[in-house]
DNA sequence: TATGAGCCTTAGTTTTTCTACATCAAAATA
DNA sequence: TATTTTGATGTAGAAAAACTAAGGCTCATA
């Protein structure tokens, strides 16, 4: 019986968090990506919070890490928490400023999908005010403050998501240079423009092609999609597209499809939601005019 | 449509630790108390959340603040959150290191009544270590590390609550002062002691006496029952006691009670422990040792 | 009118948290 | 086998957050 003059504290909530992040996630990078911190950070919170509980929480490999039998075993209850929280948080902004959502979205589809839509919620509801931020990987909507995100994915509708569109790829080009295209291995001669995140598609449309095989895949690589499809504008090669992505200067003659034949991607574009966002009333507003045209 | 560069980030998390707190209580000065920080902090964590939100959540009045409805509406969510938060941060400690156990209690009832009863505990688990804080306010258990508390209460037993004792009140002394008191009357010659938390207990043991309405109450008060006790027992004067926390000293005759009659009060000294402490095993034990004989 | 409770503000300090690197170890690759 | 890659760690310094202390304000109450 020691009786101590102080009273105790709790463990710091951000190493509860972090803790919790990188126990879902099972990696201190990832769950560092999540937080927005280094990997450095996430470290020493584990470590502040092991030493507060005065045990091990991981089991460190020198390539990634595994978690105990304990913190397998507290991980939901935490999760749980940080779930709750994270929607109280949503509900906070969502009823205190109920005009001002934030999107996240893929850069392309940020910029060539959305920007256009945006113009015309701007017209039905000119009181709602919009905020994107590119990202290249989903945020967890459970834990960022983000209202609605717009990537591409494979798999199957989850509770808060919405089909936008499928995902349907074929070459485009400059009517320029569509003029030389006649057959598919005309493309053998010509640069085959591509997005660096989506460096299989021409693989993949070459393949469903008959004599496809036989074209060189080397081409030139973007890091962003509007970047390669700004050069395939200006004639800089034949890019191989999403037809989500180009509709607009497929419909303005800017660009042209060389060959009919498209693949569909197994994925779509969805729309995924936070639950709190879609008991506002700004959602229906803004499924409306954004996923009116599938 | 903006598009920001940067990834927004949540309000930080004791922001809303404080804001949940507040919220709770209606007084940033107790949420201020129960967090252990100065109410100047409260106030700074609270603005600071009020701009992250853009919205106001406390209503300022000179004399304390009120809730907006927005706050209102919002505060039950949050106290889940923190609720399952606390419940898993006790779950971890009490996994991690089930032997070990954290008791806070009235100070008087620490060393009074607790302490003795640790050496018992020792005798018959003596892989318990148990660290003891004596505090005046019981500590909110959902919300600190803690796993069990002593105190009085006088309101109905709640779901983790256990009766231990009741409470019941009357005069001790010295047998040297013992000898020359045989009416309640001679009490007016002598000094009367009493506890400045328990001011009124001399008060209503003397309106329980005929004849004792006359009695001045005029005494030394003394901030800690135990300081208090101690002078009784060198003959300082006689003091208004409680029976549970004198037990030991009537009993060994360093005191005696030089009335019989006693009052008891309409409350209970209370054991309270968290969910998680009630689900370990040490909690059986502790639960037999210290709470065997009523 | 004086007092006290309760919150606010500001300035300065302490504590916490984060980053930037350099380092290390196993696994994957060549 | 040598090399590269991946993911975690340790440390120092810097940045950010959180806290305290002290003075001030306002309203209710005595």
């Amino acid at each position: 019986m020691s009786l101590s003059p102080v009273r105790p504290k709790g463990p710091h909530l951000n190493a509860l968090r972090a803790f919790e992040a990188a126990a879902r996630l099972g990696s201190f990078t990832a769950a560092a990506d999540e937080l927005s911190v280094t990997p450095g950070a996430v470290t020493q919170h584990i470590k502040t919070l092991e030493a507060w509980a005065e045990t091990q929480l991981f089991i460190r490999n020198a390539r990634g890490v595994k978690l105990t039998p304990l913190a397998e075993e507290l991980l939901p209850g935490f999760t749980q928490a940080f779930d709750q929280l994270g929607f109280s948080v949503h509900a906070l902004r969502n009823k205190a400023t109920p005009q001002k959502i934030k999107v996240a979205a893929l850069p392309a589809i940020a910029q060539l999908w959305l920007a256009p839509r945006l113009g015309l919620l701007r017209e039905v509801a000119p009181e709602i005010s919009v905020s994107v931020v590119a990202l290249d990987t989903p945020p967890n909507l459970a834990r960022e403050p983000f209202d609605m995100t717009l990537f591409f994915s494979g798999k199957p509708l989850g509770k808060n998501e919405v089909k936008v569109t499928g995902d349907c790829i074929f070459p485009v080009c400059a009517p320029s240079i569509a003029a030389r295209l006649t057959r598919v291995d005309d493309l053998g001669a010509e640069t085959l423009l591509h997005d660096g995140a989506w460096h299989e598609d021409w693989d993949i449309w070459l393949r469903a092609q008959s004599g496809g095989e036989k074209i060189p895949r080397a081409g030139t690589v973007h890091s962003l999609f509007s970047i390669a499809l700004e050069e395939a504008r200006h004639g800089g090669g034949v890019l191989i597209a999403h037809e989500t992505l180009v509709a607009d200067l497929l419909q303005r003659g800017d660009l042209v499809r060389p060959f009919a034949t498209s693949v569909d991607l197994p994925r779509n574009m969805v729309a995924r939601f936070t639950p709190a966002f879609r008991q506002s009333e700004t959602y229906e507003i803004v499924k409306r005019v954004l996923l009116s045209e599938g």
